[in-house]
DNA sequence: GGTTATTGATCAGCATACTGATCATCAGTA
DNA sequence: TACTGATGATCAGTATGCTGATCAATAACC
């Protein structure tokens, strides 16, 4: 049997599971609790107002049924609004309140000092490496889980 | 904000997100029923006999609570044996059966090929360079989360 | 030897993630 | 307009993963 080390698959848990470690401890001690999915939620809501969870879960790769839930707890951090949709009632609009906005913008050198810790091992070329390395693995994958990222899908 | 693209945490996530799907499936395929972390598991015990289940939760980078979980199912599909240790009788030792160890030998071309998959996007030369570059970024954040890589921890 | 600290394992509780099902609603069509 | 299929969302159920607590047993120390 190879070594875990020289498995792919090994190598992607273990990178992914120091990064949201990383990005949990620099936001708590920045003051927030807010997880890598909520982040990625919230942010987007922000930049598409009205957006619906569908479209949403595809513009970020994440399962819809996986959306539900951490949805949810946006509304209840008083983060996120969720309405049904007047043009489509089987659709729920999600819109950022204030104090999402407020959080949003307040995390973010948080956010990106994670990113920077979960890459402190690599030089500038060898980070800009990995992530290109990354992006093109992904792509040639995409359609292989589930939660495939679904671009412009925007309705 | 960045574009979710252009952050290595989400690229770390996504790249797992695909790699479980291609593991799971390339498994299922085959005609076992087995997660990525249930054989890493099961691998690390049939190399380790006895092992104590700190210890091999060290070895793969698992959290210890995650891995009393992953043996109970491994145990109730009789492909491993968990019993107290009569030298620490705190500990339990774990043993692959004879089941497991077939099932490990069959399910090994799956797991392979797996790890082809989903690399398929990358040149052998690129393919090689990822998989250094996150041994080189596991390497520096190995402390930063609750479950570091413990090597030659055994005893 | 008795107290303290540490360690292996488990548990409760929470948040992803997934599969597969269900439900309501909408779109397309005869 | 009735029928068929597709779609947005949710739910039940299962398996990671984590935090923090607890418990039993061992190790360390005076």
């Amino acid at each position: 049997m190879r070594e875990p080390n020289e498995m792919p698959g090994h190598l992607a848990r273990r990178f992914q599971q120091i990064a949201v470690a990383v990005f949990l401890a620099e936001v708590e001690d920045a003051g927030f609790d807010l997880t890598p999915v909520q982040y990625a939620a919230l942010a987007t809501i922000n930049t598409n107002p009205a957006i619906d969870q569908i479209t949403l879960a595809g513009l970020i790769a994440y399962d819809r049924t996986t959306i539900t839930g951490v949805i949810d707890r946006l509304v209840q951090k008083g983060l996120v609004v969720r309405q049904t949709s007047s043009r489509d009632r089987r659709a729920r609009e999600l819109t950022i309140t204030d104090e999402g906005r407020k959080v949003l913008r307040k995390i973010t050198p948080a956010v990106e000092a994670a990113q920077r810790i979960m890459l402190r091992g690599l030089s500038e070329a060898e980070a800009a490496e990995l992530m290109r390395l990354l992006q093109k693995a992904i792509a040639a994958g995409n359609e292989l889980s589930r939660a495939p990222l679904r671009e412009g899908t925007t309705g």
